[in-house]
DNA sequence: ACCTGAACACCGTTCAAGT
DNA sequence: ACCTGAACACCGTTCAAGT
């Protein structure tokens, strides 16, 4: 390829934290996880590890850096349609709205960036409060607020509404280049057909819902998932708007714990 | 300590794979995630690396091995107390209960294996439709069934749950050995004062529940999220029993999506 | 202050050779 | 069939030495 004009331009730029994290996450994206090493980083900035340490401290804190950086975009509001008129038919979003914005936003950068679901996962365990979680939380965080979820309960909703979306988007990830329809297609039906060949005994449930998950959209049922949270929220703390008749939340109340 | 001892009397049982994964689960538990390698699995069942793949693949399907023993026990209906007269006073549970106590399950194992939260990860995101998620899938798809779900809602439905409770769990992790009351109010007190330094302009609503988090139990937020989604999928999805008035769910249907 | 590059202390995995 | 143990091809990280 354009090797070699790529990295003799590369030398001319100093090397800064911004510019090994840039090509990280490149190194990532063109070659997978697995081949992001402190060599293929140095070969390809054409300096030695040194130079790499002295700008980063190790190898996970680039790994962070990495990812807070793409979920950062990921989660910038989209300027969307900048030919449209501003504000003209477009409505105020809802809170509802705002949340789906950002689900979808890391959706789709997990489907971009193959390698970002393991690593939202691993930012998640490794560092429950680091950038990456702080970052989802406070664009999670804001529209619970405005949904009329009452104060004492922002945390509780927000850290729900957070854990679906991680477990959701790091399920959706494939492991290595985004698969072709047709690749996928193929992935689901061996799937499906070797559920349909578990023991009846142990999985009962698995074997009944092999037939939809081959046909079913990633996508279209981490929506579904977005919803059904969203309307545990409104139903347990029902918008105080006039006229609401602010159902009471009977059966599924704090107290209804089970014993043991 | 006792090693020598251990150590012969190991020695003269035969070398399964079963022995194997114990033996792994063993040393994740005691020494920690980073600590189980193919060199301390030989040392401790005084064997040579030639051994450990004679039984096994690679080093990622024992990890794969152990995690799902580990989560097949934490899944597995506790016989509870029994001493207890059997089917007395004890009412039928409640599809809902056994949600819950699926998801205790889930959740006490992690907090028991601190290692377990990021295995669940990774498998969750390496093999999306493994053995391990396959178990976790079961545990909670037969309640969900149960609670009256429509028949074409319930791979999403369980999804949703399922999501949900990889996302909680895997936060709920401490890295190493699990953390003393006072470490760990400690930790929470040091994130809260964090928080509340934020710049007020990227992070208002994370310093807006830096107070509430500071006294937050996870395991208490965890129950609290389960039945935020159990509300949600009651709510969309009402169970047909006679005299249930069957509120029509309006503003979060499936069509209420955002055009883009 | 910033970078070089050899060297260190590990890894997982393989494989000819044994029994 | 099952196990041994040396060897291979990698890792991330350090650090004296340069500029």
């Amino acid at each position: 390829m354009a090797t070699r004009t790529r990295r003799s331009e590369r030398r001319r730029q100093v090397l800064t934290r911004e510019r090994i994290i840039e090509t990280a996450v490149e190194l990532l994206d063109t070659t997978g996880a697995d081949a992001l090493t402190v060599r293929a980083l140095t070969s390809r900035l054409a300096t030695g590890p040194g130079a790499i340490y002295w700008h980063i401290g190790n190898m996970s804190e680039l790994l962070e850096a990495a990812t807070d950086a793409v979920v950062a975009t990921a989660l910038a509001p989209r300027s969307a349609e900048p030919a449209e008129p501003a504000g003209a038919g477009e409505a105020a979003a809802t809170p509802q709205d705002e949340i789906r914005a950002a689900a979808l936003g890391l959706f789709d950068a997990v489907t971009r960036h193959p390698w970002l679901a393991a690593q939202l996962a691993v930012q998640f365990t490794r560092n429950p409060w680091g950038p990456v979680t702080l970052r989802i939380f406070e664009s999670i965080g804001r529209p619970v607020r405005a949904l009329g979820v009452p104060r004492s309960e922002w945390f509780a909703v927000a850290s729900t509404l957070v854990h679906y979306l991680l477990g959701a988007t790091t399920q959706t990830s494939q492991n290595a280049a985004p698969l072709s329809a047709a690749d996928r297609a193929a992935f689901l039906d061996t799937a499906s057909r070797a559920w349909q060949e578990l023991d009846p005994d142990d999985y009962p449930f698995v074997r009944a819902i092999a037939e939809q998950m081959r046909g079913h959209d990633d996508r279209e049922q981490f929506l579904t998932g977005v919803d059904l949270v969203l309307t545990g929220i409104t139903t347990l703390h029902p918008p105080t708007a006039p006229g609401s008749p602010a159902p009471a939340p009977e059966r599924l109340a704090q107290k209804g714990r089970p014993a043991r």
